[in-house]
DNA sequence: TCTGGGGTCCTAGGACCC
DNA sequence: TCTGGGGTCCTAGGACCC
């Protein structure tokens, strides 16, 4: 490690695209530009809330998850569109890739906003860079951007945020008394609703308030997050900007709420299937496998359940999937109307080293046991991690337990 | 006529093992 | 008859973000 290098401060940029989908939506449709804009789910039915709006249609009150009904009511000429994910993802891709053209160390965050470490990409002042990406976007993909220069990922996202829309805010280590602690601790990337109610019984008001409050305090109200936000109203934020963290997923899930509340079981069944095809198809895509699997039922009066099973074998296909999730929703269903039905495979693991545990699993399936996992994992506890298990039927027949286990069973996986 | 859908991370309690 | 403490895994739910 050069100390020197290590302990040079950090220069992070934060690209947020300005109401990224009515952007992309008038970027694609010049006769939209100037108008107020909104993208909304299903705009006939209940589901339908704001979920992005162009800044004309701010000037009128409306907002984000705003019911449709509700924004024109403020906004009689309200333009609603169907979210058109197809294009945004590709207006993304476009983005991002623009991004890359300053460094390899760009971050995606989600659909619209990202982290570029450009400490060692700077030919010039960051603000004149920072100009450049901007224009560039602007000309090449007619899409508007804010953007937070500042030493770390934190601060970069809180200035991002401070001028909008086609903003560039500059935050200083030494701007921090000045800048970031006059703002209400509500402001905060990472205090919501429940923990500014929190803070409130403790006083804190400011991110100033926030900067210098007891740590024992902080940890006993908030536990580790405390700690955490304390370190960040301090402005220190060490997570490094990692191109790669894009790539492992931890979850993919599709959940819809449904056009009616019902108790009819086909349909809700038929809603799972569909469902299940959804998540089969984005596991497939994404070459992974999940090795747990959730489903989520939201009732009419919105108390919401989510049930989960670790899975014996790693699944993937549409049927696996659906199986197991119609297992669960008729395990756990009371009866009730039904308003929203989700499936989500957890746990996920790649295409490889699923594989090696089907291998192993495949014996355990038709044991139809479920000690048997446990024993297994004895086993590769007992015999190494990389073993696989033959005989696995002759074994339970006859009836012996995990530790008459016949060692002949047993081969290395490389033999 | 209220309130979507995609995620991540953390916590707490119970089961189980040593 | 009474009965500790640590560690790990699993499940459910909460908080937050876009």
């Amino acid at each position: 490690m050069d100390g020197n290098l290590s302990n040079k401060a950090k220069i992070i940029f934060h690209v947020d695209m300005n109401s990224f989908y009515a952007s992309v939506e008038m970027a694609s449709d010049a006769t939209l530009k100037g108008k107020p804009v909104a993208i909304a789910g299903n705009v006939e039915e209940r589901r339908g809330i704001i979920v992005t709006c162009s800044y004309e249609a701010r000037e009128f009150g409306v907002k984000t998850t705003m019911p449709v009904w509700q924004a024109k009511k403020l906004c009689p000429h309200l333009i609603v569109k169907q979210p058109n994910f197809e294009l945004y993802r590709k207006a993304s891709k476009a983005m991002f890739q623009l991004l890359r053209g300053y460094t390899d160390l760009v971050e995606p965050v989600s659909i619209d906003e990202g982290y570029m470490d450009m400490t060692h990409a700077l030919s010039e002042h960051p603000l004149h860079i920072a100009n450049m990406i901007q224009e560039q976007l602007l000309r090449e993909l007619d899409l508007p951007c804010s953007i937070g220069i500042a030493p770390n990922k934190f601060l970069a996202k809180m200035a991002s945020d401070m001028k909008k829309p086609l903003g560039i805010t500059i935050l200083r280590k030494r701007e921090i008394p000045t800048i970031l602690w006059p703002m209400p601790v509500h402001e905060m990337h990472g205090v919501g609703k429940k923990t500014a109610e929190k803070l409130q019984t403790i006083g804190v008001v400011t991110i100033g308030d926030l900067a210098s409050t007891n740590e024992l305090q902080l940890k006993s109200l908030l536990g580790i997050n405390g700690i955490r936000l304390k370190e960040r109203a301090n402005g220190i934020d060490t997570r490094p900007v990692d191109p790669e963290s894009i790539h492992d997923y931890k979850s993919i899930g599709n959940s819809t709420t449904l056009p009616k509340d019902t108790t009819i079981q086909q349909d809700l069944l038929e809603t799972l299937l569909s469902l299940s095809k959804t998540v089969s198809a984005r596991l497939k895509n994404k070459n992974v496998y999940a090795t747990n699997l959730a489903i989520t039922i939201r009732y009419k009066d919105r108390s919401t359940y989510s049930r989960s099973e670790k899975l014996a074998n790693p699944m993937q296909t549409e049927k696996d999937i659906y199986e197991q999730a119609k297992r669960l929703f008729i395990k756990h269903w009371n009866g009730n109307p039904v308003r929203l039905l989700g499936v989500t495979g957890n746990d996920l693991v790649e295409q490889d080293h699923a594989f090696k545990q089907l291998d192993i699993f495949t014996y355990e399936k038709d044991a139809k046991e479920e000690p048997l996992i446990k024993t297994m994992e004895k086993l590769r506890d007992k015999f190494g991690k990389d073993i696989i298990v033959k005989g696995w039927n002759n074994y339970h027949k006859e009836g012996q337990t995990d530790t008459g286990f016949n060692k002949d069973f047993l081969r290395r996986e490389d033999e």
